[in-house]
RNA sequence: GCGCUCGUAGUUCAAUUGGAUAGAACGUUGGCCUCCGAAGCCAAAGGUUACAGGUUCGAGUCCUGUCGAGCGCACCA
């Protein structure tokens, strides 16, 4: 007997770009159950018609844009019209009578409309059971067990030394700890890492820029940094011929540290970064395990290159290139003329490093979108230098941020930096506590502004895919209102405050609900509770937080549409006021859980 | 010139990877605090998804072409 084609759930699917959609159906939800019955009543159907299991579909559901379309529907009924030659609609009432025969739990219609969509509804009873399950899971609601057993590598933000970090790096910092924890959230063992360039012609550039400076006169961090900055600028600007000999001998000096005045120079500045960039991390939550640094690689990298010249490396006019070409990619230098290794010569050592100090299953280095044809040549020369590491490596490529006044450049100054983002944000920020609670401590305005100004600034950067390229204009980008982290924190807040007084007027808080006699308001908002872990998984597998931000303010504003609509401490009845504490309850843990995931903190009074 | 990515409301972006009437936010206009927090809510206006074909039950999404933008095309990262 011939069989039929693997229906995959959410546990066999790694990667995006597979081509269905049941990558969020978790073992045991409902669901994949609809989706099970679906498969097994067509499975009956192939056989009394003696159709070729070969040809048996692919058989996915999804949640309908429009609520009043169900929660759930299948048009397999349309993609088979043709092959088993009848009449769609025909073919979906059939398939909903057999289905509705299952008697699935949490199922209370089962409609078939127009063309031959099959939809599914769900009981009250069922999405009420669902979220009093949100309740007893707590903090544990929204995390899967799917990769349970399997490590991943992130490395991410990557800035280098001597130069200032802006607003892309910041995206990439943000976005970098959000897929972090997504992929902790599906069961992925995690390591953090990040990897700087403190070595190479742009470092040269800011050393030479730097020579005759008495460092002495540069006391604070914020000074020494603005002094790296102005020197970047100065070496990046110089075009003199004697300046760019000057500034190859340094760069080869830095590498071979054969210049004591040098060294002394690049230890100290580099320090400087070092600690500058922890001071953001810290500020931003973004936590690594492992810095790792080009000056610590490359020699790794050029070992590695000599032992694999003539096969998987060869020499072309002075240089020493991986030919790329013959795979259809670019060919590129991995040692230059003046034998020192270039960027894709110091990668080979980094993920050499990485494979001897760690045991992960997958890499993932998320990188500009600008870096994606050298990191398809680099990914290909590691899979020849290591064979056994193929499908390991893996580049993500994160979109570029522009400014209104264009492209964003370090060595021109057309720049917003990132500290500056943060530090108007949190300025903005004060602005509206104070006008709010003008007798709150200072100390406790600022720690209020801090919150509200790094999760919106952090919400403000994650609400878009990532690998498109936006603008980011502070103006608009960085909001309070709207679409933002702070319309998210506030609407958390409320609820705070609302289950603070329920407390205090003796209202029972039992996750347990009394009542299934459901408003309108009350009902959409318990058909989207139960959904936060499907969110999650789908974020994680395309690595698009955007998904759970979209998620996660149409919650919130399908909260603001039931609090409109139905008083809550003030409902007629003791079991309504039970009944709707307990939403609020719900809604409250589901945006908490979240925005924990996006790295976006709640603080208790706004 | 070649390659990759992209083109959606005045602006910034979404759109469940081919699903149902293309959604938000900002901005604009008008309304809502004697009522659980107005950083909130409601309403209005705003679209031939750059353009032209094609594929099919169905296209913003896939294929072809045109126009336009960004990025990349060996000793920078």
């Amino acid at each position: 007997m011939s069989k039929f084609p693997d229906q995959p759930d959410s546990t066999q699917i790694h990667k995006r770009g597979t081509s269905t959609k049941n990558y969020i159906l978790t073992p045991g939800s409902l669901g994949l159950q609809i989706r099970d019955a679906i498969v097994s009543n067509l499975r009956s159907i192939w056989l009394h018609e003696e159709l070729n299991p070969k040809y048996f579909p692919i058989v996915e559901i999804e949640h309908p844009a429009d609520l009043s379309h169900g929660d759930w529907a299948c048009s397999i009924a349309l993609q088979l019209a043709k092959i088993l030659k009848q009449n769609p609609f025909e073919i979906a009432t059939e398939l909903a009578e057999l289905v509705g025969q299952d008697n699935i739990a949490g199922i209370a219609k089962i409609e078939v409309i127009k063309p031959g969509f099959i939809n599914f509804h769900l009981s009250a009873a069922w999405l009420a059971q669902q979220t009093e399950l949100i309740l007893k899971q707590a903090e544990k609601f929204g995390q899967v067990e799917n990769r349970v057993g399997k490590t991943i590598m992130i490395e991410h933000t990557q800035p280098n030394t001597h130069k200032a970090l802006h607003v892309g790096h910041l995206r990439n910092t943000v976005l970098g700890m959000a897929e972090v924890r997504l992929h902790r959230a599906v069961g992925y063992e995690v390591i953090s890492t990040t990897y700087g360039g403190d070595v190479g012609p742009h470092i040269a550039k800011c050393i030479y820029g730097l020579r005759g400076e008495d460092l002495t006169k540069y006391p604070t961090l914020d000074d020494q940094i603005k002094l790296l900055a102005d020197s970047y600028v100065k070496g990046g600007t110089e075009e003199s011929e004697a300046a760019e000999e000057e500034m190859k001998r340094i760069n080869k000096a830095l590498y071979e540290q054969s210049d004591e005045e040098i060294n002394t120079l690049w230890e100290i500045t580099r320090e400087w970064s070092i600690a500058k960039q922890k001071e953001i991390y810290v500020r931003v939550g973004t936590e690594l395990e492992r810095f790792y640094w080009e000056s610590e690689v490359w020699r790794r990298g050029v070992e590695l290159i000599q032992q694999n010249m003539g096969t998987v490396f060869t020499e072309s006019q002075g240089a020493i290139i991986f030919e790329g070409e013959r795979y259809g990619l670019h060919t590129r230098v991995f040692m230059t003329g003046q034998g020192t290794p270039t960027y894709e010569g110091k990668e080979l050592g980094l993920e050499s490093l990485k494979m001897e100090e760690y045991d992960f299953d997958f890499n993932v280095i998320q990188v500009g979108n600008d870096h994606e044809p050298y990191f398809s040549v680099v990914i290909k020369a590691l899979e020849e230098v290591f064979p056994d590491k193929k499908g390991v490596f893996e580049s993500e490529h994160f979109g570029m941020v522009s400014i209104p006044s264009g492209k964003m450049s370090s060595r021109t100054g057309n720049v917003i930096f990132l500290e500056d983002i943060l530090n108007e944000m949190h300025e903005r920020a004060y602005a509206e506590v104070d006008k709010r609670y003008p007798d709150l401590p200072a100390e406790k305005k600022n720690a209020l502004a801090e919150t509200i100004g790094i999760g919106a600034t952090k919400y403000a950067l994650l609400k878009y895919d990532p690998r498109q390229d936006i603008t980011f204009d502070p103006e608009q980008t960085l909001s309070f209102t709207g679409d933002s982290g702070a319309y998210l924190q506030y609407v958390c807040v409320r609820i705070q405050s609302l289950l603070e007084k329920a407390q205090q007027q003796h209202m029972s808080l039992d996750a347990q609900l009394s009542t299934l006699d459901f408003s309108q308001e009350e009902l959409t908002l318990l058909r989207k509770l139960y959904r936060l872990p499907e969110i999650i998984i789908h974020a994680q597998l395309e690595y698009k937080p955007n998904h759970l931000c979209s998620y996660l303010f149409d919650l919130a504003q399908t909260f603001n549409d039931f609090y409109q609509a139905c008083p809550v401490l003030n409902a007629e009845k003791q079991e309504i006021v039970a009944a709707r504490l307990f939403l609020c309850q719900a809604t409250l843990q589901v945006l908490r859980n979240g925005l924990a995931v996006l790295g976006i903190a709640v603080p208790e009074k706004m």
